[in-house]
DNA sequence: AATAAATGTTAAACTAGATTAATATCATTT
DNA sequence: AAATGATATTAATCTAGTTTAACATTTATT
């Protein structure tokens, strides 16, 4: 597996030494998904964090109407998990769907709570992560109820330019909270007014 | 102070020597506001993350409409702060309001940074808490696009019926998301329909 | 190249929730 | 107990976004 990238990654938060980084790969996982492959599904236990290396995938809950919600979309470099399930070790609320051939590493949950013993500094590693998830999470809470769905659209392709290319549109408005037909209205609005 | 609260809460995730807690306590402090009181106002850099001994908050963001959206209430035994801010010392998003005269201990962020080295365990406990908070966060943006107002509504009475009580209802409708007459409407509709 | 499958557009009718504005209730102060 | 300010209700009108349905375009498959 190529672990350049997550190293990369890590050493962006914290400095591992080369013993610190052997003990880390020895417990990683290297995985390959095609598309359309499930990574997760709602219901099972979310067993690994996912470091994702290439590809694509997005996060997504199905309501009880049959409706699919989507929650992110992780790319290169970010990760892929639900964290609720994760961390507790109950049925997860999400499911993650490959939208692409995807390239990940598998951090297990007992490999975590293994490595969070032998190498404490990724305590730190992890908690700045999940702090900056967290402070993303609630600005979007709070772009939902101030923006209008045309706004929010716009500051989805200025903040991921990349992923808007690769995704089809009716994603990217489940994604904003609206329908895609919607979503058209607002895309042909903006290409009158320019 | 009473630093029983914090204490109890801690023992929850980690178990902390008497040492490692005398050091912890000699770091913190205690401070009082009186209701109507800002404890971070938007626009500065949030300073303190607060563990909140009595009393109750309001985190909320005024938008350049001038409409207030609450994010979060805080009350005894939880927190109240502006996570972005404070991991990354910039301004703040968030104001947190006392909406009634509270207690707290504050955590500077020089503080922390102190106590992650000398407890390296802190790193652990902050990590879980920020973790369980992102969950919910999760959960919350789905809620608000898979669930109708009234159905909002219904989770926030069960889950926080406390913080129900201490609270003016236009505040709550902020909370959800919706204005006040429409959390008026959904609520005679509720009494009508039992 | 032809067909099917997936994705995107347009427009009309509809609805959840917003806005405005008037009135009612409750708590606090004098 | 009257008066003030804060909170809550009700109803009419309005609008952002949904639903339904028909059609257009792009992409993948044979």
């Amino acid at each position: 597996m190529n672990t350049e990238p997550l190293l990369q990654y890590i050493s962006k938060y914290i400095d591992l030494t080369k013993d610190e980084t052997a003990i880390l790969l020895s417990k990683l996982v290297y995985r390959k998904y095609l598309k359309g492959q499930y990574v997760l599904q709602q219901g099972d236990v979310c067993k690994h964090a996912c470091f994702i290396l290439s590809g694509c995938t997005k996060t997504f809950y199905m309501d009880n109407k049959g409706q699919e919600h989507i929650v992110v979309f992780s790319i290169e470099d970010w990760w892929a998990s639900d964290v609720g399930s994760f961390i507790t070790q109950t049925p997860a609320d999400y499911n993650v769907l490959c939208l692409e051939d995807t390239e990940l590493i598998q951090f297990s949950y007992e490999a975590t709570e293994v490595l969070y013993i032998e190498i404490p500094k990724l305590e730190r590693f992890y908690r700045k992560i999940i702090e900056s998830a967290l402070a993303a999470s609630q600005k979007r809470i709070v772009h939902n109820f101030s923006l209008s769905a045309k706004e929010r659209y716009l500051i989805f392709r200025d903040s991921y330019p990349k992923i808007e290319q690769r995704i089809p549109q009716y994603m990217i408005a489940s994604y904003l909270g609206i329908t895609k037909e919607f979503l058209s209205k607002i895309k042909s609005q903006l290409i009158l007014e320019q």
